[in-house]
DNA sequence: CCAAAAGTGTTTTGACTACACCCATGG
DNA sequence: CCATGGGTGTAGTCAAAACACTTTTGG
């Protein structure tokens, strides 16, 4: 543990061989809820162009899970995040079609030079995990994370990005709609207490069409794991919507018995 | 494409370096029906012990997929098999706990040496795909595939498998069963012509419970993509069913419209 | 007082469930 | 003629959809 820390960034990058699992990452679709929009956390690393999600190789010795946790943990500060992997991206042309090689860049900037037939130069697979994170909980780095700048940008902002990380996107989000009624998005996206068309928000942003309120409400708590707080939430010029809060244990039980 | 034909099997293994992405193997979870029973292809490699998931690396310059349905055709004859990708395996002591290494068999089998460092004695992480075929269409290879035995065997024979396999088995049946109402298991599991009976015992089989028979037929049918014929088939103690058959093409347009 | 947005209740519709009766076939 | 399993119809229940009125708050 001690050895990645210290060589996590450009120290690790130039000892792949010794380090690295080969033709191999992990890259992180984390979202985040603010202001009334579902935000998304992009990095653009040094000498690069474009956006990226934030990502990483994985250690020979790390689980694949554990690599996932650990780019969170180092952009955000956050541990314990939810996180699933969706979907392995494995076409043999996925590096070919990159405009900037990573190899180029590190010989550009860092003056290391790696021989043209580094796994760096050839087709890298990445596996994509979608992350749901609590916005305001988040500490980005301020001058960013080893040579990357770090930000969220609004998920609808369609900006192209690095390589084909657009496309991880849009299939992170069609896999996040597949299994909705099974995500704690609640619990996740949004702080201790919560009002109701808050989380609706939530869910019409991901799904792409407006709910009705009231039979979104009726059914959010039939569910029984959303549970009504005493408390208001002040400041609108209309009625003080109700606090409401996420009980994990009774979501937990939920999930266990019956999905269908 | 060439290369690759002539160099599967033993003679490709001793040539990891320059023809395998590192690291990285398929497994495939290939089911058939046959005779009201689920089935499952499993080989068992020359030199080991116990029956696996019939998998192999990929090529280099072969995408993920491909590699899958390469698997399925050398295996079953078969072009054009539903598969699916499920999960990537990666945890990091996938091949510690493994009770034979591939390093050691090769040597023991063929007088192979690799050095210990090798990636075929590191953690090599595997990517689940599952296949639904057609069993009468399968030709299984006489005399195995390249030093392979391959049998069906019968899905709930719970025989325990090489490594993790009988784990990828248990995570492909749990996907399976998340994405029942999207697969079409009338189309890849059964011949052009079927009874509902026989569709309604795959459901069955695959969720571990009975259903009501006219509930499912009803169903079944108001999914509109499955086409009764003015056939029936003989031979039954009793009435003869009637023969459906699948329409692909409404089949298709109901999946890309709405599913929830 | 007005606009904006929240809270709540009712009716209708359609899907899933449970259940019963009749029909064809082989032995 | 009977056991086996297939075909079809119906009433009851429950959840989802559509919809209207009242309440609170800030400006």
């Amino acid at each position: 543990m001690e050895q990645k820390t210290q060589l996590s960034g450009i120290a690790a990058l130039q000892k792949a061989e010794d380090f690295f699992h080969p033709g191999f990452s992990v890259d992180c679709v984390v979202l985040g809820f603010h202001n009334g929009n579902l935000k998304i956390l992009l990095t653009r690393y040094k000498g690069f162009d474009k956006w990226r999600l934030p990502g990483s190789f994985v250690f020979k010795d790390e689980d694949v899970d554990a690599a996932a946790f650990r780019i969170l943990k180092e952009r955000t500060g956050l541990d314990n995040v939810f996180l699933k992997q969706f979907y392995l991206f494995g076409n043999s042309d996925r590096n070919r079609k990159y405009e900037q090689r990573v190899s180029d860049v590190l010989k550009e900037l860092y003056q290391i030079d790696l021989p043209e037939d580094h796994w760096y130069n050839r087709r890298i697979m990445t596996l994509g995990y979608y992350a749901l994170v609590e916005y305001s909980k988040v500490r980005l780095p301020e001058r960013g994370y080893e040579g990357e700048f770090i930000e969220w940008h609004d998920l609808d902002h369609t900006e192209p990005m690095y390589a084909d990380h657009s496309d991880i996107v849009k299939k992170a989000l069609e896999m996040i709609r597949l299994n909705l009624n099974v995500l704690p998005l609640g619990k996740e996206l949004l702080s201790e207490k919560f009002t109701l068309p808050e989380l609706r928000v939530i869910y019409e942003t991901i799904l792409g069409n407006s709910l009705d309120r009231r039979n979104f409400q009726r059914k959010i708590l039939s569910f029984g794991y959303i549970e009504k707080l005493n408390e208001q939430r002040k400041g609108g010029s209309h009625k003080a919507p109700n606090l409401y809060k996420f009980d994990t244990e009774k979501y937990e039980k939920a999930m266990q018995q019956g999905f269908d």
